[in-house]
DNA sequence: TTGATTTTGATTATATTTGAACAAATATTC
DNA sequence: GAATATTTGTTCAAATATAATCAAAATCAA
């Protein structure tokens, strides 16, 4: 059989049970596993299907909330390491913006008895917060389930009406070169909105972010002014040498 | 079965109970009882569900506050007599408004799988909708917490951005001498900004408050053009021959 | 055919996920 | 409020999945 048969065949299958395991395509498909693992590899990289630890599921099962795929790529510890530090720099009486990034979320463990407003246009984060000392202004818009958060224009212009202390806010990628990119303009639309009405913004950002971009790039990196993240030394230097506040310990 | 779709189910059943606990979800998705509990955590860390002790809730429920449940659980059976008149008389395509009553709230189960467009500022809407076909703006501005709403003044100004066909409300009183009246002045802003930017405007009211007056008298009787309501006939004809349409079968 | 390239499979090492056992924390009962 | 029962967090070991490396097989071009 043909390695692009195979390929349809595997597709087909996991189409068709919107699940499947590497055990059970090999038996199926009638080759070893590992062979099914390097396809199923190239079809995730392609975006056929979703990979799974032990196998693979149809997108359309797969892509219930962003949050999830968000879990997945990356690592609680450095979330938490990044948000802890963050929380140190907001004192009591703050008005701060915190967007709908999976890193900023971490922020509200450390906040929840800071006698602070939070104006956000996060469900997550309004959830998390909601009955505790903060208070909470809510960005309103129309609401992208997906993500859990508002976007749109009218998210941007009530962000426009406040003016912040410190806005918090993460991005898809940052380089010096290309400055901050995105995934999605809805989010950019958000973290320039935030970043123009703060005094202070401060980007979370863990290391694997650092140096990369996305395919939109929205802004210039010196509308931030302090980046927070766990990367090495080395890795921040470029950061540091065009001005920027580097935060990591 | 992969993590993830372990996962998915167990954040399915969630959502459809309300609530489920370790063992009941170790059962019905056949693993133990630490790996249950090793799920909700992360699935509590992304802000996907509620952690409980021994269990899980759903987010829409977890943070609403006693009183406010205890206002939903009351009188149950009228409450979703009249909230499914009233969705009878919702089409696909329409933009409604809702806000944050209790009655109000039993709409969501009943239009779930309507094309429609909800305006709201009720927390408990949003959840609870959020996920189905109904496509969601939130309205911005101060969160009340205890009421899981949004009030004030910018919510008033975001609503008068919008023209609904058809508005959805609760009042804490009704009578022919003396109009609307509520408990709050911050419910009574948002009813009368709701209905001034819709086309019809639905009262949903049970029988208690009929012919009833709370302390802040806010609005005429004529800023609504129908009453939906589980009262017999003697008691809703006063509110008939002053013109109001009244739906109660 | 011969040699180069691609694809596949086997093996080993690494990482992840899972479950068990037990101590600590938290509810529940009386 | 003390005693009891539950639930949770932690640590460790076993099972499982993945990644990396290299050699064998198949494919292709001349």
């Amino acid at each position: 059989m043909s390695y692009q048969s195979r390929k349809q065949k595997i597709l087909k299958i996991v189409e068709e049970q919107g699940e499947a395991d590497v055990k059970e395509l090999a038996l199926k498909v009638e080759t070893s596993e590992i062979t099914i693992r390097r396809d199923l590899a190239q079809m995730a990289g392609d975006g056929l299907i979703f990979r799974t630890h032990g196998g693979a599921m149809k997108l359309s099962l797969a892509n219930i909330p962003a949050s999830f795929e968000q879990k997945i790529a990356a690592n609680i510890e450095q979330k938490d390491y990044i948000a802890r530090l963050a929380a140190q720099k907001i004192r009591d009486g703050d008005i701060i913006f915190m967007d709908c990034g999976s890193t900023v979320f971490r922020l509200c463990q450390f906040i929840k008895n800071k006698r602070i407003k939070v104006i956000t246009n996060s469900l997550p984060v309004v959830y998390e917060l909601s009955n505790t000392e903060v208070s909470i202004n809510l960005i309103g818009g129309e609401l992208d389930s997906k993500r859990q958060a508002i976007h749109g224009q009218i998210a941007v212009e009530h962000i426009k009406r406040y003016q912040a202390d410190k806005a918090f806010v993460g991005v898809d990628g940052i380089s010096v070169e290309n400055g901050l990119s995105a995934a999605s303009e809805k989010e950019a639309e958000i973290t320039t909105a935030m970043a123009a009405n703060a005094r202070q913004t401060y980007l979370l950002c863990d290391s694997s972010k650092l140096g990369k971009d996305k395919y939109l790039k929205f802004a210039p990196i010196n509308i931030i002014q302090y980046l927070v993240t766990d990367a090495p030394q080395d890795l921040i230097k470029p950061f540091i040498d065009v001005g920027l506040n580097v935060i990591n310990e």
